[in-house]
DNA sequence: CCGAAATTGAATGTGATTTTCAATTTCACG
DNA sequence: CGTGAAATTGAAAATCACATTCAATTTCGG
């Protein structure tokens, strides 16, 4: 059974928060491990009701906002539909507007220049998003 | 009469694109333009109709979306409303997270920074968004 | 095994747009 | 000036994506 570092960090905060094991639980965090990248709630639902028929969207999209306050995953929103990614090391994104193609970024040299602007202004920033939009060298071809 | 140069973009955007000069798109420019800062459509309807009763909520949405086109405003969202602000020199956002103030900020080193990654990755850069979420000044004290 | 508490999911609600469509207005042309 | 084809308006209804309700079901500590 593969996820186990994940199952185990999702039972914890289950625990510690007098919520409950459900199969329904363990179905869609495997589910949406499973997916690389960026996917929207209606998306994995596909997903998951292919493999459980009887797993409701409600509780797909009730999941993943639990998986979200675990921190196991995280949302990001770049068209107006929520989608989620695997939470791990912060980081930016280049969107392509063509395929939907998404590349992640970092750059340190950017957020320590974004910290100093905020101080500047007298802002203690507690999150940011940082997204480029344009064309993939793929879809700058055709 | 004020805005006159914003008056002039417009009529010769509807020219050029067989659209019409009408009261209610005069009205709403110039609603939009008196207004500083981002305002979303519902406060910018309600403003209209302050001066301006048989205005419709459909037309002052409709008629935002043709200022976008004719580039005399620009769309932003920060919180899943849509805001509209005067189109001027580019700029990102540091969005206040307890009082809603918006502080707009640029900087060249981030622009050329953003461009060489994109670069990096083959990416062609239209246009981004770049907003640090946080608390002002202001309310950090309370 | 029991039962209080949490969870599920179908149905319904919500809020912000977005579209429909009949009535009205604009404006190029006669 | 009139006309009429094409664009516009706006009240109402539709959409979309998400959020809540609530009765039935499931979980799990004792």
């Amino acid at each position: 059974m593969a996820h186990e570092v994940e199952k185990r960090a999702l039972a914890s905060y289950l625990e510690a928060h007098n919520l409950k094991q459900t199969r329904q639980r363990d179905a869609i965090l495997e589910v949406f491990l499973s997916v690389t990248g960026h996917i929207a709630s209606e998306d994995l639902y596909q997903r998951v009701r292919a493999l459980h028929p009887h797993i409701g969207y409600t509780t797909v999209y009730r999941t993943m906002r639990l998986l979200c306050d675990a921190g196991l995953a995280q949302e990001q929103s770049f068209d107006g539909v929520a989608r989620y990614e695997v939470a791990h090391h912060h980081h930016d994104h280049l969107v392509c507007l063509r395929c939907g193609k998404i590349i992640e970024f970092e750059c340190e040299m950017i957020e320590a220049t974004q910290n100093e602007i905020a101080g500047r202004h007298g802002f203690r920033v507690l999150r940011h998003r940082h997204e480029l939009y344009g064309h993939c060298a793929e879809c700058q071809e055709s």
